[in-house]
DNA sequence: CCCGTGCCCTGGCGGC
DNA sequence: TGCCGCCAGGGCACGG
């Protein structure tokens, strides 16, 4: 499920691939993942591809084309057009080249904006800021009056972008704190570690290409972060800090790991 | 405003 | 071997 470190590599390695390229057309072939998509991408040039949360963003001339992966979205270059049906959407570029978007569970979305008024209109307005960017007052603001688990609240985009199940829980741990507890009760300090270690935790990851599970790639090259993780994934193994068992429990319908005896 | 629930979607896996 | 049913989860639309 591709975070912000998977979002990173793959926008480094869009950046290097189709910046430059002439759109000749782009073709939907299904149409849900592209809904409103009226043909408007025609003969133009993709300018930048930039990172922004989750979302990769495509600079095409006067138009910006939000993409998100979510689970298992990922890009293909090829030389002619894929017949794979989980290829749910292709750029046909004017060298004959193609761009595939490929997608099994098709969750993944396009979305079109004018480059006057994307950061103006959602989803982009409502995102929070990276853990690179924002402050701990900044993120004490946004857990006042939040009754809510932790966990729960680290996963909301609007709150800070770029979180998803598997950094929660790494982030969570190695800040000791439990993915149950309020988040209107964290601590100053512990809104200082949770930043902190967003960022040291992302590093990592960016530097490793990505955590790989079940699928992610970035345009074929498969990251090595999973084999980092602290806690995700390791139900009934040893917590590497105390050794206790580490304990698996669903909240709000997300698979959570956690070792209940560091993370109070 | 805040919170909880269910939906989208399908390959893979456990159980029998 | 085959089939059934359930699980994985990011973001959003709801209803309370």
């Amino acid at each position: 499920m591709p975070e912000y470190p998977e979002v990173y590599t793959v926008v480094e390695k869009l950046k290097e691939l189709v910046i430059g390229k002439n759109i000749k057309k782009i073709n939907v072939l299904y149409k849900n993942v592209f809904y409103d998509y009226n043909g408007e991408i025609k003969n133009l040039t993709i300018k930048d591809v930039r990172q922004f949360g989750k979302y990769i963003l495509f600079f095409i001339d006067n138009y910006v084309l939000l993409s998100h992966l979510r689970m298992e979205g990922k890009y293909i270059i090829s030389d002619k057009a894929l017949s794979d049906k989980h290829i749910l959407l292709n750029f046909e570029f004017s060298d004959g080249s193609y761009l595939n978007y490929h997608d099994v569970r098709k969750f993944g979305k396009f979305d079109l904006r004018r480059i006057e008024n994307y950061l103006k209109t959602p989803p982009l307005m409502d995102l929070g800021k990276t853990p690179y960017k924002i402050t701990y007052n900044e993120l004490l603001e946004k857990f006042y009056k939040r009754t809510t688990k932790i966990k729960q609240i680290l996963l909301e985009q609007d709150v800070i972008s770029g979180i998803g199940n598997i950094y929660a829980d790494e982030i969570l741990f190695k800040s000791e704190i439990s993915p149950f507890k309020q988040a209107s009760k964290i601590t100053k300090c512990q809104a200082v570690k949770i930043i902190e270690n967003a960022k040291e935790i992302f590093d990592k990851a960016i530097k490793n290409g990505g955590t790989t599970i079940y699928t992610y790639s970035a345009l074929g090259n498969s990251g090595h972060f999973q084999n980092y993780l602290d806690v995700h994934l390791r139900e009934n193994m040893p917590c590497k800090k105390c050794g206790n068992l580490i304990k698996k429990v669903k909240i709000n319908g997300r698979g959570t790991y956690y070792c209940d005896r560091c993370q109070k």
